[in-house]
DNA sequence: GCAATAAATGCACTTCTGTTGCATCAAAAT
DNA sequence: ATTTTGATGCAACAGAAGTGCATTTATTGC
């Protein structure tokens, strides 16, 4: 508890209870989640919030959107040490259709694409969808 | 335009007016367009049809859908020859933070990746974000 | 501690995109 | 010509994202 408070304090963020709260949820589940996912999470919870403490946790660098393909968008804790406010993490994510889960393959990053003259790349999204190891096993 | 027809006859789409004219709006433009996009070409048309037009078109195989990490999915000609049907075309995408199109990079196949044990992946979607080569040569 | 100030939260409402149900219209088959 | 099928148009809905403003809570300077 302490913990979080001191990384969030760390990242210039002022550890409110909500926050707190929030950042423990997405630190005990390994998967990426949904604004939806949070607010379902906590009843007493207001959506606005909920939507603004990402916001403000991706500006700080806490946490990384990622678009998976589906229409929601999903947050994930940023690992430690990672400098997303510099410059990005590109690694790849994996969504999978049976589960319908999504999770961050940190270590696997993103290969080097060689593009067309006059093509300047900044950022790269790179997800693969099938079937994740949980529901392979099964 | 005789041509379109027979595009479409091909593909067991039947070629009415409404759909020879979206196909042709796409055939011209060479970038990935909007649901939005060919609603406002058209003063003149219901965003019902055109929906269900690009989503008939989708499942025969005549265009392909893209998520370029903006909010709305664009759609594509597939090229020709493309078995889009069969198995996924898998092309990376490019989108340019400056005029905000997205384009088919149809020679740049999505590289190969090893993915931990247990995920078996089906699709995959790669974007690239950045300058596009009209917006970089001014 | 207390007033002034700034930040965080909660509520209501809006916009945008995608989607469905159902009635109507047009085309194809018998 | 009648039946049947497919295409279109209108209306309404759902989900996600985002904004404005009032209120509450925390922080700062005195
Ligand atoms: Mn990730
Ligand atoms: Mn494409
Ligand atoms: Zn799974
Ligand atoms: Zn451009």
């Amino acid at each position: 508890m302490k913990e979080i408070e001191k990384t969030l304090e760390n990242k210039n963020v002022r550890p409110t209870a909500m926050r707190i709260l929030i950042y423990k949820y997405m630190a005990e589940k390994e998967i990426a989640v949904a604004l939806t996912d949070i607010e379902n999470a906590f009843a007493k919870s207001d959506r606005t919030t909920l939507y603004r403490t990402l916001k403000t946790f991706e500006e700080k660098g806490i946490v990384h959107q990622i678009d998976d393909g589906t229409s929601t968008t999903k947050y994930a804790l940023c690992e430690p040490g990672c400098n997303c406010e510099i410059e990005q993490d590109l690694h790849l994510h994996f969504h999978c259709s049976n589960c319908n889960e999504t999770v961050c393959l940190t270590e696997h990053k993103i290969p080097h694409i060689n593009l067309p003259d006059g093509y300047v790349a900044e950022d790269a999204n790179l997800v693969l969808k099938g079937i994740c190891d949980k529901c392979s096993r099964q």
